[in-house]
DNA sequence: GTTCGCATGTAAAGAGTTACATGATTGT
DNA sequence: ACAATCATGTAACTCTTTACATGCGAAC
């Protein structure tokens, strides 16, 4: 059996929710799944041309009033039976992310203080904003769409976010605490 | 002036800390920043190639005893200047990180719910294990190395782990006895 | 006429993993 | 002979981003 990345399940997973474009695909990650998975033009189109000639989805061409045409992409049953099954396989491990502040850090024992403090305080105000714009989107779902059985799965997936940017902005304050304790004990 | 990414800063890092081999500097990755930054040998000497082809560092042949000879890279003073800059750059952005759990609990709303809260427990205990190595690890630097200052730096990259990892677990709890709630509110 | 939004695509470059190839030396 | 550890390296493949190329139709 032939093997997909996650970037084709993901899109697969968008076709799940009805029949889209490249273009509307694109448009709908950038909407709803940003905060966890990005996908650019340069994955989608060729992912799709692959999707269709392996049967797991069939085009359609949509004409419309004013705009260009468009390339509909709908599911076959084959590519909904893929999707199934990709959906139920847990994790094979959690993944190893890289991490550059954590890296900077740990070589910063060899450098000055002052700078691995600059570094923390600089990433946790970047975290503090980014805690912002969950918190902006959350409120946009909750208010606008809570009706919808959607919002739920939504606001999961921001909670994440926000839970572990909020640890991670806990982190910065306490390593900061305690450089500037180390700067007092020697020197 | 040249680009590297931040694998070659790495390396450069490590050879900050004292002269060593390709083969080394594997080792010194895998026990020291394994939870945070890995590399293959595969990136490993393509890199120290260009890392002698640019003058950031030197090569000197050492000859052991009942082993092979190794290449042993040492830091020029344009290496140790070139460190030095990436150091004090902070972060352009905090990477967007894929989640492939993310993933599938968003596209879980048109799937069972059993099946979203296998996924999240199967998850949640994963993250449970890692959790556990990180205090092991913990805990065999707290004891075996505490005079260093070196200790100090190690244990704020793994609290940072630990942080991070103990806020997905929270997540994954909560995320479950949510779905549960859902399950007797509708069906 | 030019700019904007819609729409589809490709090429090149960079980053990274995996598998493979080679070979020395030591111990069994 | 052989396996294990030390040691260096490359080739192929996958994944992803970025930049580019093209073109329609509407509004200004």
């Amino acid at each position: 059996m032939k093997k997909y990345n996650d970037t084709t399940y993901a899109i697969l997973g968008i076709l799940t929710t009805g029949h889209r474009s490249g273009y509307e695909i694109k448009q709908f990650i950038d909407q709803s799944l940003n905060h966890f998975w990005k996908i650019s033009y340069g994955q989608i189109y060729p992912t799709l041309k692959r999707l269709e000639q392996d049967e797991l989805a069939t085009i359609q061409i949509a004409s419309q009033e004013g705009k260009p045409n468009r390339k509909e992409y709908f599911l076959t049953s084959k590519g909904k039976e893929l999707f199934k099954v990709w959906l139920e396989q847990p994790l094979k491990q959690v993944p190893a992310e890289r991490h550059e502040v954590l890296l900077k850090l740990f070589f910063g024992r060899h450098q000055t203080r002052a700078n691995s403090i600059f570094l923390l305080e600089d990433y946790k105000q970047k975290l503090k904003k980014q805690y912002e714009t969950y918190q902006g989107i959350e409120q946009v779902i909750s208010s606008h769409a809570s009706k919808q059985s959607d919002a739920a799965y939504w606001l999961f997936t921001l909670d994440y976010g926000k839970r572990v940017t909020q640890a991670a902005i806990e982190w910065c304050e306490t390593t900061m605490q305690e450089l500037e304790r180390l700067k007092g004990d020697e020197q």
